[in-house]
Order: structure tokens, then C-alpha cells, then sequence
DNA sequence: CACGATTGAGTTGTGCACAATTAAGTTGTG
DNA sequence: CACAACTTAATTGTGCACAACTCAATCGTG
């Protein structure tokens, strides 16, 4: 049990505030852009998964980007709708695999991808160095939290 | 624009990545926290608006959450079914604009609210300087990129 | 081999986010 | 005063997130 010392938490004062804001704020920024390709920020977190290895299933991807089938599922269903990806069930021999395929259209985004996380990072107003060392804070803070996620009492 | 040097943009790469999974996280850490009061964290930020200045308005809440009135309006109308909050229509004389309250119940959450605030905080594993530090470094990086919203080509 | 336990993907239901729109109320200007 | 421009809150529609569940396929053990 903590005790609360404090008087009311502002809400400006609070950091996972300002993580939440953040997050936002930086989606809002690719939205346009991924607009053109017509894509959403977690559609495009998929396909960077794809093109950095192809072929995966909906767990490993799930796993990647922190989701579960549950997002992941409909997510797929609609990048393969688009015509970015292609699934096929039991392609490993296991019936009850799904795994995810780039087709070309999904394949050539690659590069105009690319530039658009450039983009974003240049108007983030800081140095690549900066970024490094926020992404790495942020991680190092995201595996604190997970390690004590069932722990809080 | 800008050229793409480098090879594939890797997920674990992108600061921006980093920023939604640490969001998520941390909202995942709240979540059995707030269950307990009956509250999602959204609706948590809102109540924290008012207990930090009580008969707000709905722009004013949204502007505080850098939220609009499409997600705070269904929001409230949650809040004030729950019996947490309720709302005035033109109450200052301006029949457009509603003021949100705090019900007593919703006041007397407040305690175990900071209480909330204050474990989490614990679980981040940083001190709170630390914390005070990355807290400042993302509203930075939150201004930096509102002023490029739009101007980015 | 039989069969309970587990795994993997998908579905359902709720609650955000956000764009676009609506509708009522207020303000500014001629 | 008239009326267009603006403000304010709410609604509609789409797409995440996430919990809880379903169901088929596979695995482990006797």
C-alpha cells in the first residue's frame, strides 16, 4: 500500500500522461501521410513486420507488435482486403497456422515507407541521437512495466 | 523529401514504435487498478481534470486531454451513467456549452485515484527524477511535433 | 491408440480515437 | 434588426485494443 503525500495528481505533472499524449501526437503525424498509402499506423507496423521478414504467422506478428489475435486478426482481414498481404492456413503443415505473405502492391510500399518514418523522425525536433536514447528510455521502461505487470498487489 | 538511406526501418528500431508500446503498457498497468473503481483510464484522466478544477466545460476537458468532443462526449455520458460526474447544459448563461461535475461519489474517489497514480509510478522502475526527466523530454517531443502537423510537404 | 490439455486463429462485445457531419445557440456586421 | 459566420456539443461511421469466448487442430500421456 502507498500512501498518497501528494495533493491531487495534475494531470500536466503525470508521465504516463505525457506517454499517452505523445503516442497520439506521433500517430496523428504519420496519419496523413500513411493516408496516400492508404494505411493506418498498425497496418503499417504489420507490413514493416512483413518487410523485415515475410511469411509469418499471426502469433509471431501478434508477438512483434504487442497485440493479440484479437487485433490482429481483423487487422490482416482488411491489409489483405487492401491487397498488401495474402494468408494461407496449414502452409507449414500445421492446420491450424496462418501465415502472412507480402503480395508485390504490399512489397513495394517498402520504400515510400521507408522515407515516411524519415519524415516523422525529422519533425520530431530532435537529434537521431536524441531518439536513440528516448526509444531506448522508453523500452527499458516498457520492460520494467511488463516484469511487474501482475505484481501490483 | 527526404531519401531512404538506410535498408528496411526495423520495429524495434523506430522511437515511435517504442511510444505506442510503452503507452499501451502502461495503460495495461492501470487497467486492474481502475477495474477495481469501475473506471477506464480515459475516463480516470477525465475525473483527474476535475478534481484539479471541478465545472469544466467539454471543450475545456478536451483541450486538458488533448481530446474532441466525438471522444469526450460519449465519454461523459459513461461517466455520468456510472453516477461519477454530471453535466449542466448552458449553466453560465451560454445554452450551447455544458459544465461537467463531479458527483460526490466521483469526488470521493480521489484518494484511491493518487493511490493508483502512485503505484504505477513504483512499477515504472525509475526514480522520480528519472521520471520527471522522460516526462519532460515526450511533452517536448509532443510540442515539437504539433508545431509540424501540418507542415510537413 | 485414446483423450484431456494445449495451441492458434478467429469472433463477439465494449470502449476509446478521430474524421466528418449535424444542429442549436451566439456573435459580428451592415 | 437581419443574417451570415462562428462556436459548442453531440452523432455517425471506421478502425483499433482488449477481454472473453469459440472451435478446430495438435500434442502429451497413459
Amino acid at each position: 500500500m502507498v500512501l498518497c503525500m501528494d495533493a491531487t495528481p495534475r494531470l500536466r505533472e503525470q508521465a504516463c500522461f505525457a506517454l499517452y499524449t505523445a503516442s497520439r501526437a506521433v500517430i496523428g503525424l504519420y496519419r496523413p501521410l500513411l493516408d496516400r498509402l492508404g494505411l493506418t499506423y498498425p497496418q503499417f507496423l504489420v507490413l514493416m513486420a512483413l518487410w523485415e521478414s515475410d511469411g509469418r504467422t499471426v502469433t509471431d506478428l501478434g508477438d512483434a507488435l504487442q497485440l493479440d489475435s484479437g487485433t490482429v486478426s481483423p487487422l490482416l482481414k482488411r491489409l489483405e482486403a487492401a491487397g498488401f498481404v495474402e494468408r494461407r492456413r496449414g502452409s507449414n503443415g500445421d492446420e491450424r497456422r496462418v501465415t502472412v505473405h507480402l503480395t508485390e502492391s504490399g512489397a513495394a510500399l517498402e520504400s515510400r515507407g521507408c522515407e515516411i518514418t524519415q519524415v516523422v523522425g525529422g519533425a520530431s525536433g530532435m537529434s537521431h541521437d536524441e531518439l536513440i536514447a528516448l526509444r531506448d528510455k522508453l523500452n527499458e521502461f516498457t520492460q520494467a512495466i511488463r516484469t511487474r505487470e501482475t505484481a501490483t498487489e
